[in-house]
DNA sequence: CGTGCGTATGACAACGTTGTCCAGGCTCTA
DNA sequence: TAGAGCCTGGACAACGTTGTCATACGCACG
């Protein structure tokens, strides 16, 4: 026989077969055996490094393996073990520079405990989160990293009862008890605001997204926090709330800085809405204080350099990831809440005095 | 009560599975099946939609599914199908700006095919990136989109030959023939340089990567080129090659800055490099011009604005992905190789003339 | 020489899903 | 009313791997 099949078994119903969906016939440890003259328990003993095969009979079974290109299947491997080693990461928008470092955080501690990341963007969407993330449950992660989109993640609740360690990050997880890991962003925009109250302003807009994304609402909060240790009231005109994109950020800051008593000194809630603002504030005449929540990359290069309150993205993924794996070794029971410190950067923008 | 089989045909053991936290003994559609008191199959349909359900059955079906939290494994599915309707990305650094639109271009067309992504870092360690390939392979990927941190990729042969659909992006894969897409490093870098001599500069400096990465050395060939077809001979002491850490392109710009003949220009070879020139030119006394390979965030913000050959990283990742995708379709069987155009920007400091 | 023991190997049954195929029960027509 | 067709629904065998258990062998010992 000089063909050296590559099935033994059937080989006729295996090309007929309609939906040529297979992979392209790959060899098995079936084949392997086969070729190597041996017992097919025998080439998985090989695979994992088992021991209790000799060295002959390994030496044929590694050739075997070479020759014919074999390849374990980790999908039937994880059908018959139970795990998967891999986790899950759903994170928000992998374009935006914040979630880089945070990304590969995870990444990195999943290499460390040896498995893989697969992950996607919600875009912001609930619905899109939810599918993603039982998506990845389907495909039986061990556990699961999630940056919120939605508010109420009950959807999860059969998931994590049936074992799915799950770690939720930068917003706290809705309506279920679970791991959180977040900045202190209330503290965070406090200080920062402080920070434009110490040097003099009082007039203090306020530029953020919408207060049902809870990040945004605790740095609201710790604006008006702030305000209220000064006992400076808070006017209306000064906060703008819900609004990301460039035109209508543009739009707030210039009715702030306009008018008769116009805002001295700008907190903007995030990284996208500084960098507009940053734009709007370079056509100005005055100098207008800015302190920014996020830090941006080239913040130091501007002038004035832009003050930020600045999140550790990296240890955010980091804690989030290494609490994941601890809940799979069955080390963590409790849920629980972590709040990571933030770091005022000081450069320039925030230390202008007021002007006008 | 002795401790039986894990799992009875009886739909007994849900109460287990509602007071314990039993780890990872998932209702299957055999409990299912039981629990809504039809056949395994059934089940399958309801779940998949298939047609030839009544809808009274379907119903009851859909009851037990809701009831017992079940959630179909495709690990099975996998196994059994042969699709595992996911793709890899094994890119270079998550945390680099560049990679993110990349990144999620990829996973924008991946969601588009009803795909899931999985990813990794190789940390431009080739050994890493064929560790991380091969594991991807062993999930049984449909498709691999890599970011080549090495220059041999024959490890892949036996997967493509297996039907792995496979496109390299950005750097052309090593050693075998497969899809290639990348940016125009050559010409972008020569337009570049271009540039800057036809605003009369000769003494022209070039800091970039390794040339043993190819997109480095596409673009010192662009360099070259552009000064050759301005008939200036090149100085050694004007290039610098293979320096990426902030510390050390910082001493070679310095180095070429200084001296009785400095260069007037310079042409950075990446993000990451021309953001440190940044640095440095920004403490000179006269101004020196600059153009960088690769946008960067806020160039438009410095004084002067930073003139830079930008790459459509989004155009990259999702030619790339399509080309993927139009692999598995069979659409497309002859490997071919793309190359993307760059674009000027110009923002000022490529607009500065010659000083000293 | 029989017994016991340790070691290398293989047979076989899961794992949870889907494709194939067949069995009933139904409707529709002649 | 019988036969032909349709619709449902279920039994069963893969898919490729690993855990369990049995076998065959070599060897020392009584």
């Amino acid at each position: 026989m000089p063909e050296t099949a590559r099935r033994a078994d059937r080989p006729a119903d295996r090309s007929d077969r309609l939906s040529g969906t297979r992979y392209g016939n790959r060899p098995t440890m079936k084949d392997v055996a086969a070729r190597a003259g041996v017992g097919l328990k025998t080439v998985s003993r090989v695979v994992n490094g088992e021991p209790g095969v000799t060295p002959d009979t390994e030496r044929r079974v590694q050739e075997a393996i070479e020759a014919l290109g074999f390849r374990r299947n980790d999908s039937a491997r994880v059908l018959r073990k139970g795990r998967t080693a891999s986790i899950g990461l759903v994170l928000e928008d992998l374009a935006d520079p914040f979630y880089g470092p945070l990304s590969r955080a995870v990444e990195e501690v999943a290499r460390a405990h040896g498995a893989l990341l697969i992950n996607g963007s919600s875009a912001e969407d609930p619905d899109r989160e939810q599918e993603l993330a039982l998506a990845l449950c389907a495909r039986r992660v061990d556990g699961l990293v999630v940056i919120p989109a939605g508010d109420d993640h009950r959807y999860l609740e059969p998931e994590i009862k049936a074992g799915v360690a799950t770690v939720f990050v930068d917003r706290p997880a809705g309506r279920i008890d679970a791991d959180v890991v977040l900045s202190d962003n209330f503290g965070g925009a406090r200080d920062g605001v402080a920070h434009l109250i110490a040097h003099g302003h009082r007039r203090i807009g306020f530029i953020g997204d919408m207060p049902r994304i809870h990040t945004a609402a605790e740095r609201l909060r710790g604006y008006r926090a702030a305000m209220e240790d000064a006992g400076i009231p808070v006017e209306d005109a000064w906060m703008s709330l819900g609004v990301t994109d460039p035109e209508r950020v543009r739009r707030a800051a210039e009715a702030m800085l306009s008018g008769p008593e116009p805002v001295t000194a700008i907190f903007t809630g995030n990284n996208r809405v500084t960098v507009t603002v940053i734009r709007v504030l370079a056509e100005q005449e005055r100098p207008v204080a800015l302190v920014g929540f996020d830090d941006i990359e080239l913040a130091d290069l501007l002038r004035p350099g832009v003050t930020v309150v600045a999140q550790d993205a990296a240890a955010l993924g980091r804690t989030a990831a290494e609490r994941l794996f601890r809940q799979l070794d069955g080390t963590l029971i409790t849920p629980e809440r972590i709040e990571l410190p933030t770091r005022l950067v000081t450069r320039g923008s925030g230390e202008l005095p007021p002007a006008g």
